[in-house]
DNA sequence: TTCTTCATTATTGTATACACTTTAATTCAT
DNA sequence: ATGAATTAAAGTGTATACAATAATGAAGAA
């Protein structure tokens, strides 16, 4: 065992995985802008690696649609497409009409506790977080309630459309505030603990349209951000 | 200019993508069986081309969850698990009675005399094809529903389930024939030519149903295959 | 000025070199 | 023989070098 004396080691060199995750969720979380070029030199010494573990990273990150690659040109964070925006919304439709369904067949008493608990983090970063810690406990609550209802594929699926849909609401500045999201949250959890399935359904659907209707569909193209502020 | 797919001549060299599509229709395809070693060196050598756009490759591959990387192992064709068997196929039922519903709204006639084609050609398959073309059309069907029916997002995503499931039926041994599947397309389509979507999506569902029944779901480890002989 | 053209610079695409880990083969002791 | 220990071979993980491509900027003509 030698890996002991870690006098000043840079930061024990990140793995491909780790990079990925950092990046995905700065996008996550608005600090790199749609458009934003990710030049791999430049990410390379932000995380003290070489350029071979960021072109991995970035072409898993392709694989997510959270970036671009454009060859020749290299990686930049995505801009969804207004039609791209409708059929991530559709999608997560379908699936979270599925994964709620489930839960209230699968929910124990202390798992819509947890539920509730989160929706308490939630109200209080509505009150007095950052926009920052809103937006990522507001996508989280639908995670948490898929990862109750206990597939772990559909999970997953839907992990990456509620990345993209993050992307989605910055690119087309939704014209909600963060307490709708919360009131519609409640509503489904009161649903939830009266188990009727029915109702939680049908304001899980009528809560992801209404996340859609608060966008401005329309084709824009904003810039991009600094790299270093939004990732050291 | 266009490249008309030599199988010989490693004149142009392919580019990440071919070679993630080559390997991918290779496990599709059951030329790769679960477990089989896919070793950099190897598969540089088959497809002419260096370690780098190897394991680029074998990256993506991994996200599609088709093939397993273990660190300082190496790559292998993926092992799904009897839970993530049943998972996949539930997921399947979720998105695909959503596709055929939807597929239903926007079908145009002639869109249905496509699909109708397309069983033509799995009539023939049954009859006289390999078991690789008769696996692969019946997979294709569903992902012709899911074009027609219009959301880019959730065919890829179906996509990769269908991938997904061919490993599946591979490593859990089906019970049933080709012939079963086709017949309950069949059924399908006549519901489709009906316009009858609680039935379609019945069958669909019921469909999906059964191929996962035919499994047999215990938990085995077959071997590996020759790399070269599946995928030059 | 404004647009073109060409040289320069920066960045991506790919291969290769090297360090490190795992696997196997061999040796030695029991 | 059998099994543990050691050594050699093979393979993966990472960085770097070089080639190819695109972006940048300067110089000149309209």
């Amino acid at each position: 065992m030698s890996a002991v004396s870690s006098l000043r080691a840079p930061a024990a060199a990140l793995d491909t995985e780790a990079i990925h995750t950092r990046i995905a969720e700065a996008i996550a979380a608005h600090r790199l802008p749609p458009g934003t070029k990710l030049g791999e030199e430049a990410l390379g010494e932000i995380f003290g690696v070489s350029r071979t573990k960021i072109r991995q990273a970035l072409f898993q990150l392709a694989g997510d649609k959270l970036v671009t690659l454009i060859p020749g040109r290299g990686a930049f964070v995505a801009q969804p497409s207004v039609r791209e925006a409708r059929e991530v919304f559709e999608a997560r439709r379908v699936i979270e009409a599925a994964i709620v369904a489930r839960y209230l067949e699968v929910a124990t008493a202390s798992d819509i506790e947890v539920l509730a608990d989160h929706i308490t983090l939630e109200e209080q970063a509505v009150a007095g977080g950052s926009a920052q810690s809103r937006n990522h406990l507001l996508g989280d609550f639908h995670e948490v309630i898929a990862k109750t209802a206990g597939n772990a594929v559909l999970t997953e699926i839907l992990s990456e459309l509620v990345a993209r849909t993050s992307l989605i609401t910055l690119f087309y500045q939704s014209t909600r505030g963060a307490a709708d999201s919360l009131g519609e949250h409640r509503q489904l959890l009161e649903a939830i603990r009266q188990r009727n399935v029915d109702a939680a359904v049908r304001l899980m659907h009528q809560h992801l349209s209404n996340v859609e209707r608060g966008l401005v569909l329309r084709e824009e193209t904003p810039a991009g951000a600094d790299l270093r502020s939004a990732l050291a």
